[in-house]
DNA sequence: TCATATAGTTGTATCATACAACTATTGTAA
DNA sequence: TTACAATAGTTGTATGATACAACTATATGA
């Protein structure tokens, strides 16, 4: 068994995570959660709670929270669905669109100044070996 | 400039964070903080309060309430420091260093089997970039 | 010696999250 | 058709990680 690779992945891992986790705090207008939630709206379009739930495997009611900040926010609406009146779909408004597309340019900038000496190769395999370990896991997981 | 393996890499890095972090919360003995003091100790040896949360870049009322777990688990100790009445060193126990054995195997495996179909080369590499990563954002952060 | 700096703890607050209890609505089966 | 079960979502409550600020005890330097 190649347990060395494993072992250095798993170390750097948790450094990783705590390291970005970190550094998001300072400076964002949209904390990762809304981040997240909006860029999961802007890009598959609108959806209600459960299904957004289900999609970022979180719990309902942590999505119903967080959804109610955005839509505080004015960064999402409420729309009634009127075939199932419990339900409603959340949609991006203008508002929230340009505010996704203001903190993903932070991200975006914070990376790229991170990532400033790397070579175009290094940056495209670390960019697909991770959406390579994303996607594992969604299909182990959803299995 | 290079904007497609950027925008791949952060996109990827937000879902690969909260994979990680909730696929952790299921099942491990120690949270992952307690486990990333816990390394901390073992892997670099004894030391006080202050000089933790520096190195973690944490707050110091943060790693003195996660010590204060550890010590009350019996996974680590307080030594009074008695050049310095005010400090004491926080010391891995042998039931700390087996309980970080434990974890770190917990983990391990788990990330074996999300691995497992990878090629020796990808999982040194993504090593490889991971530690990278840290590495630059060490060198930028601490600067 | 007295003022200031330092190591650590504790009070308080926030955020992300989950589970459980609840409301409102829909669907179904007797 | 009505009564009961399932479902979408919200809200109460709890936990864990974190930070900042106030505090205690000790050390240091002028």
């Amino acid at each position: 068994m190649s347990e060395q690779s494993l072992d250095l992945i798993e170390e750097q891992v948790t450094d990783f995570i705590r390291r970005i986790v970190l550094t998001e705090k300072k400076g964002d207008s949209l904390d990762r959660s809304g981040y997240i939630l909006l860029r999961q709206l802007s890009t598959y379009g609108p959806a209600g709670v459960k299904a957004l739930a289900e999609d970022l495997h979180l719990d309902i009611s942590t999505v119903s929270r967080q959804a109610a900040v955005l839509v505080h926010k004015n960064y999402v609406e409420k729309i009634p669905n009127p075939e199932d009146r419990r339900a409603h779909n959340l949609q991006i408004t203008p508002t929230g669109a340009q505010e996704l597309e203001e903190n993903k340019r932070q991200r975006f900038d914070r990376l790229a100044q991170i990532l400033e000496d790397w070579t175009e190769e290094e940056k495209q395999t670390f960019g697909q070996l991770l959406e390579k370990y994303n996607e594992t896991v969604n299909k182990k997981w959803n299995r």
